[in-house]
DNA sequence: AACAAAATGATTGACGCCTATCATTTTGGT
DNA sequence: ACCAAAATGATAGGCGTCAATCATTTTGTT
């Protein structure tokens, strides 16, 4: 027999359709007696909504915005790819996302995009968070207004905002220190290299990384880079000279090119390199032995996440505990995910 | 303005809801030109047909059934348990799964089993294949009657079936003894153990893992266990009698407890181990830091790709190129994936 | 027992699409 | 210009649910 619709449902109970809808939707106005019944033969018949059919009768449409820096990196750019590859899977889903583009730490023109979206009818905007007054009072104007709010590789205060989805830092590090003390088991000399320890993320990393390193390892210095490639180049190529059996180097930040060119040739008894965030560039510099391990935030999946997390805070659903805590992925050259396709493809059956 | 409907595009075509329908759903007798206007129309508006509303009025039901063997050992039975999970979480998306428990190894049992199918309104089946005459004959029947036949982690000849859904083994070897090269840079001692070389995944895994390892690091003959405990304890412990400087332990296939029971206590100055599959009792191991790393074929995520694969097949789309390889996960102990919920979750609202 | 309040029943029109039927118009062949 | 064939239009009922209305029945109160 096929799936009990909310008609079998009433049938069983012995009430009417109207008082079994009234019952499933929590309309009020009925007896605790009907309820129990109506919610017995639910359990029974293992009745489950059919989550198509009411959202068409709603009408409902899920309209998300996404706030996307154009920082400098190739990681915004994969991650704004991610955007339109995932809206585009969910067009008939009645999902209609839009993707606004934001210049780098401008807290200002942030917070001028998110109070243009206080008056249109959205579901949801998801954005990666700078601190400002400004941009937190657009927030709470939104949510206000009962538009989901999720921040997304940063955070911004617990509380003023719905859901954080990005990735666990300190998992991170510990993850590149873990390999990095395989790498070491009779020790040896590291390098790290951050962008900026006064940004959490880094140093949340380099914490991490510095909590599983085992004393045997010696640890230089960490060099603050801005990550500027020059001076990471630079960094690495005075260590390398400084200290000739240097073993490892983990980039904690971003400004790789810097990184790759000094290393660049040097396939043999090279340090092992860890670094962070699978863009291109890296993937082929690990394809290429030029580097040995990556460790990534996974931004496909952080989207995917982020627009399950938005539906379902918007059809009033909880998140799980843990939710949106991205648990670092581990690359080496073999286990590369295959390289997402360009555009979202054209798919020919409508 | 809202999304447009088939409406809409009739409207903008010039043309009569009937003929875009007749458009939209190939059912022929429109006149070349009018099939322009409207798939013009499509293109211009951006339309793309809903499918909720299209299933609910088609009253389209996916029925799926998977056969999973009851083998020893815990992988299988957390397949189930994704099986299970991923199963209650679409059911309200109009898809019904059934869960069949087949005897390990038993070619007969399965092959009943499927036969069994043929005269129901099934959508689609999934299975651990056992290559048997029966098995195949009983699998084109299925396909015969227009089932959507896919296998999962063990695959039959390539044609016999819609799609093979499971791990890329020699890549999972690879990354084995990539992760094993870099634990042993100034060469050392390996020991392999697979449960059966006869077995194709286990020779893949084994074929990869001697690709990637440099020649300074000596690997012993591969210890044959037939995935037995005891077997697998014994030839550990000769091993690390015979060979005091054992740097590292591969294990290709089951029988882990043998393998952990050879371990226990040795935390300082042990042989690297890297084995497969994150079970309950691989992970606690490796939490407590009693072996170094886990090679995982994600059994959850190759459901849901099952489920996805199915459905697209069935709606009569193509996959794409590469689909369901599943490329492997490397776990370090910090970088472990959340313990998947033991049963499917209660959600309080329906 | 009378009466208001509460609970229930019955019904209806969407939502966007599918499928089918039947009537009407247009086309091509001669 | 005629006729059959082809193409198109118009329309209706249904899929499972939502949201609303209105009528009817059941309660609890005094």
């Amino acid at each position: 027999m096929r799936k009990p619709t909310l008609m079998d449902v009433a049938a069983k109970a012995g009430v009417s359709y109207a008082t079994a809808d009234r019952v499933l939707n929590q309309r009020g106005g009925v007896a605790a007696k009907s309820v129990q019944r109506v919610s017995d033969a639910i359990e029974l018949l293992g009745y489950k909504r059919d989550v198509s059919a009411a959202n068409l009768a709603r009408g409902r449409t899920y309209d998300f915005v996404f706030f996307i820096p154009s920082k400098a990196g190739a990681f915004f750019d994969e991650l704004r790819a991610a955007v339109r590859r995932e809206a585009h899977a969910r067009l008939s889903e009645r999902i209609t996302v839009t993707l606004k583009k934001i210049p780098a730490f401008d807290a200002e023109r942030l917070a001028d995009a998110l109070e243009n979206c206080v008056d249109s009818k959205i579901t949801g905007v998801c954005l990666v968070a700078i601190n400002s007054p400004r941009v937190r009072t657009a927030v709470n104007a939104l949510r206000a207004k009962g538009v989901i709010v999720l921040t997304l590789v940063a955070d911004t205060q617990v509380g003023s905002r719905d859901a954080y989805i990005g990735l666990d830092n300190r998992a991170a590090g510990q993850t590149a220190g873990r390999l990095m003390s395989l790498a070491h088991r009779n020790g040896g000399v590291v390098l790290p290299i951050a962008g900026n320890l006064d940004a959490v993320d880094h140093a949340d990393r380099y914490a991490g990384f510095l909590d599983v390193l085992p004393k045997t390892v010696t640890v230089l210095p960490i060099v603050q880079s801005a990550d500027r490639p020059d001076d990471v180049e630079n960094a690495v190529r005075n260590a390398m000279i400084t200290y000739p059996k240097l073993g490892g180097i983990y980039s904690i930040g971003a400004g790789h090119s810097g990184l790759l060119a000094a290393l660049s040739g040097r396939t043999k008894m090279r340090p092992i390199v860890i670094l962070h965030d699978l863009v291109a560039h890296v993937r082929t510099a690990l394809t290429d032995g030029l580097i040995d391990a990556v460790i990534d935030q996974k931004p496909d999946h952080q989207i995917a996440l982020a627009l399950d997390a938005m539906k379902s805070l918007s059809d009033g659903d909880q998140l799980p505990v843990g939710f949106g805590t991205i648990v670092p992925s581990l690359y080496l050259q073999d286990n590369l995910p295959p390289a997402s396709t360009g555009g979202p493809t054209e798919s020919p059956t409508l």
